[in-house]
DNA sequence: TGTACATCAGTGAACGCGCGTTCACTGATGTAC
DNA sequence: TGTACATCAGTGAACGCGCGTTCACTGATGTAC
């Protein structure tokens, strides 16, 4: 009965998301293909065409489960600071911030258009509005506690992502100079990146 | 001695960068490859290894190129708004997202990574160097200015080009809703998420 | 000014590779009776 | 409980493609004499 030996899968359609995303760690986004994710799998590389119609509807699988989990972690901080609007921006920025430098190129994948039809993809479409509204939540929160200024609050938003994906995206890029990066820990850097845009 | 017509091109150096350029706009990053360039630029595609060790060496010209764009731009701004601080950080920030949205995917290849040895091309390290020293330089006037707080220049440039790249890259990538695109012209978000973050 | 020759920037054929995708197939599973 | 059969998730061979890179070559250029 181990779904290992025998010849139908069981659960093969999230075998092969969390191959992808075995694959994005070890290889990066240029490394992904579907004969290796097939591979990594353990499976022909005829297989994934069972669960995925090509290639793009394995990626926006791996990215929207991606955004499902950033979702999760978010949640988690959400839960861990309510009541102290400073440290929920703060624990919020560095969730993401972690989740950026834990999988890089699952969120390069995720961020970056390698998707090209998005609209084809509801389930995507739907979680990363999700998780806009929780970033607009967190904000409001904020706002309210007078961490934030006052104002429109998917404004406010845009503008505390804007931030944070930035710090994030540039220090994966290794765009940072080395000499910032000496004067203290990341974390460090991103609280005083945030309350000094 | 039409440079065209002849078997010797000329400066076949840069009308391959000038062909890479025309390709990543016309195709995107994905669609990059030496032996469309050397197409573009009308000659055979074993001609662009006189000039280039490999695609990562064609690539490297590419992004050095577009930084040194980014560089001129940048003091043209600054050039243009001595003495006046507050306009001056939202024109250096304008200019950098304008760059992105008017070459999106020159701009994706600069930040993202595409270049694999940064450290193999002392052109593109210099070059990079450079532009963040100038915007340092920029940050300082700012803060010398009142327009930002006082605080290590380089870590206030950090902060601020975190934001500005983020919201260029966000909104590069289609990630900035539309109903907050709706409310207002791009530039006036720009200003926005700036005082915001 | 003319000629020999070295240099160098191009050409075009060829290489091996990994890719996405299709297709006829086969083995396992579950359901009807 | 046993058997026939439909369904479905896999297999493996095959397709055509574009890619980066190499190589022996050739045409143009410039320099020495």
């Amino acid at each position: 009965m181990d779904p290992k030996n025998s010849y139908h899968h069981g659960d093969l359609k999230n075998a092969l998301i969390k191959a992808g995303v075995e694959i994005l760690a070890r290889e990066g986004v240029g490394g992904l293909s579907l004969r290796k994710v097939a591979k990594q799998a353990g499976v022909s590389h005829a297989a994934p065409y069972a669960h995925f119609a090509d290639k793009q509807a394995l990626i926006a699988a791996i990215s929207t489960e991606g955004f499902k989990q950033l979702h999760v972690q978010i949640e988690a901080a959400r839960a861990a600071y309510t009541g102290d609007p400073r440290s929920l921006l703060v624990e919020t920025a560095w969730t993401y911030l972690q989740f950026a430098l834990h999988e890089p190129d699952r969120f390069k994948l995720m961020f970056s258009s390698v998707l090209e039809k998005e609209k084809d993809y509801p389930d995507f479409v739907e979680i990363s509005q999700r998780n806009f509204r929780q970033l607009v939540e967190v904000v409001e929160t904020c706002q309210q506690g007078g961490v934030l200024k006052a104002g429109p609050p998917d404004l406010a938003a845009i503008s505390v992502w804007s931030t944070v994906h930035g710090f994030s995206s540039l220090l994966l890029e290794g765009q940072i100079p080395h000499t910032a990066l000496e004067k203290g820990n990341i974390k460090d850097l991103l609280v005083f990146v945030l309350q000094n845009g």
